[in-house]
RNA sequence: CGGGGUGUAGCUCAGCCUGGCAGAGCGCUUCGUUCGGGACGAAGAGGCCCCCAGUUCAAAUCUGGGCACCCCGACCA
């Protein structure tokens, strides 16, 4: 490709409201231009690198044994209303109505669409076990579009279903995408870390996330450098920090005036935060819950949403606390009657507590569970910070911020059961067809392929995304000898299989050499008349600055070396 | 949805407080010089000052309303 026709501005600086390495160096280099929030344009230097990831994916899924389909991105909202998700979406599913006013909706993933097509193409358990898979245009009306292909309300992602006939079938299903991910983001340069998941109110078993490690993600994660435990915070378990020893002694009503929060009163009693019984309140599919906590822990509210089995649940503000009957500041489960209670297991098993009595102004001392109150659900709901003990071998975990690459879920029958997937087994009885969902965001690996792959100069792309394997820069292009050598180099590429972007433009040897930084090719070969003195063309690794004159017919060799070496 | 910020040339921004000719740098066009790290000179083109309403002799500037974009949070199969 020449750069003379290549459609493509670089920037000399970024819009300045893009904060992100990756946004700021996908705007610099032209690689994508913002149509409205959450919506960008691919110009052909940024949609070839899409194109690459994607082809990678397409043959790491191909060699995993899945297979290749097409679904609508557009779907009528039957469909949705069927698995009961047109409600659950909320308004994160974009609708729309066609000409006779029937409902639709922009497909944000497709476990209902797939399902529809497996229900009417899977009969028998001989037509198990199958995996399918596509890479399709996704619609999300997100309440905040951010990060430049962070977060993007129409973007790409590769999804693929597996259909099993049963858990250990759908295991092996499951281990064979996962190596497949494992491959496919060694491939894009991007360092992700398997993480284990919440999977959600959907039920399934297990979900792990392929997390991309960065300070600017959304998504906290919990790592244990003792054994390897990875977990996202919704999920991680750990092991709280033991309670101190409790006092035997009866309950006994304190005035504690004013002390409103777990800091103030233990400050004022002269206890540890460890010592007292936190109260918060949440509302969970619209009733009040009462959840006791012990103070120096948080609540880990997928957790409380879990073990509530609700679809949603939300802190409640002291307004509404209060018209639920709540003293805030002073609340306590000793007495308490009228709401539901939780109680995390860090209150149930630690004796002599500071709670709340329910009187403005007063806590009781010496609170035991099982003595003094009881909850009608106890369950670990506490949420894992940095410096807790991990649960498998007692090391410190550390939390890191990421941003979530690549999602592999055993789904189970859920969707199999509404949307009627079923299959005939040996004994002709008909079964839910075990599934697992993969997904991976394309734009996403792409913004991480840049934010993990880059210097103050530019992109520094892994060879296997790069939009061109070579970058030729050619200086003094009106001189003979140049346009020759300039065209013997390219025959050579091309023979190789190696291809290349040719900065023939009429611009100053600085820009050309600042576009090639900025644009970030692994190798950039320089073909001018110092260069032809000296022998042959100058060959530049992008990554590590070397240069070397290399006479042309043995550049494509040099090239595929220098682009293939590991980092 | 809550909080904060920003909307002026393709990009980065000044001008706004204190109303009075629409500005700079970069980019773009033309000519000349230059030609291995974002060169130099000269001449040009380019504007719905986010939108609507109001105040005023006069609004980019003041007032009200709206919209968009960015950041933080909530949310995120």
């Amino acid at each position: 490709m020449r750069m003379s026709r290549l459609l493509l501005k670089t920037l000399r600086e970024p819009p300045a409201d893009a904060e992100l390495a990756s946004h700021r160096l996908l705007l610099r280099a032209g690689l994508v231009m913002p149509l409205a929030a959450g919506l960008y344009c691919f110009t052909p230097l940024g949609w070839r690198t899409l194109r690459r990831i994607e082809n990678i994916i397409r043959e790491e899924m191909d060699r995993s044994g899945a297979q290749e389909i097409h679904l609508p991105a557009l779907h009528p909202i039957e469909l949705w209303e069927q698995s009961g998700r047109a409600e659950a979406m909320g308004q994160t599913l974009f609708r729309l109505a066609d000409r006779k006013e029937r409902g639709f909706a922009l497909g944000p993933t497709h476990e209902e669409a797939v399902s529809f097509l497996a229900a009417r193409s899977i009969q028998s358990y001989r037509d198990l076990p199958v995996t399918l898979y596509q890479i399709q245009t996704k619609f999300r009306d997100e309440a905040r579009p951010r990060g430049g292909l962070i977060r993007l309300r129409e973007f790409i992602m590769k999804d693929a279903y597996s259909f099993d006939a049963g858990w250990d079938a759908l295991d092996e299903s499951y281990q064979l995408a996962f190596d497949a991910y494992v491959r496919i983001f060694a491939r894009a340069g991007v360092p992700v870390v398997p993480v284990a998941a919440d999977s959600g109110a959907i039920g399934g078993k297990d979900s792990q996330e392929f997390v991309f490690l960065s300070e600017t993600g959304e998504d906290e994660v919990l790592l244990c450098p003792g054994c390897g435990y990875a977990a996202n915070a919704e999920k991680a378990e750990f092991r709280a920090p033991p309670p101190l020893p409790g006092d035997a002694a009866p309950m006994e009503k304190v005035p504690t005036p004013g002390q409103k929060t777990i800091a103030e009163l233990a400050n004022f009693l002269g206890l540890e935060r460890r010592q007292t019984c936190k109260a918060v309140f949440y509302r969970a599919d619209g009733r009040p819950v009462f959840v006791a906590i012990r103070g120096d822990l948080e609540v880990n509210e997928t957790k409380l949403k879990n073990v509530l089995k609700a679809r949603e649940v939300e802190a409640l503000d002291d307004a509404a606390a209060r018209a639920a009957g709540l003293i805030p500041g002073s609340a306590g489960p000793v007495g308490l009657t009228g709401i539901e209670v939780v109680a995390d297991s860090s209150v149930t098993g630690a004796g002599g507590l500071v709670a709340g009595a329910n009187e403005d102004g007063y806590h009781y001392l010496n609170v035991s569970y099982g003595r003094d109150w009881n909850a009608g659900v106890v369950a670990g709901i506490a949420l894992a910070r940095a410096g807790d003990a991990c649960l498998q071998c007692g090391a410190e975990l550390e939390t890191r911020r990421g941003i979530e690459m690549g999602h592999v879920f055993k789904l189970g029958t859920v969707y199999a059961e509404s949307m009627g997937v079923t299959y005939l087994d040996e004994s002709g009885q008909r079964q839910p067809v075990v599934m697992g969902c993969y997904g991976i965001g394309l734009e996403r690996m792409l913004a991480a392929a840049i934010e993990a792959n880059h210097d103050e100069n530019g992109i520094i792309w892994p060879p296997e995304v790069a939009p061109y394997d070579v970058h030729i820069v050619a200086l003094n292009l009106d001189q003979a000898p140049v346009a020759e050598a300039l065209a013997a180099l390219e025959a050579a590429l091309a023979e190789a299989g190696l291809s290349a972007l040719i900065d023939d433009r009429d611009e100053s040897a600085g820009i050309k050499f600042k576009d090639a930084d900025l644009l970030g090719m692994p190798v950039r070969v320089t073909v001018s008349p110092r260069a032809l003195e000296k022998g042959g063309v100058e060959l530049r690794a992008r990554r590590t600055g070397e240069t070397t004159i290399v006479r042309i017919e043995e550049m494509p060799g040099a090239a595929r070396q220098v682009a293939t070496r590991p980092r």
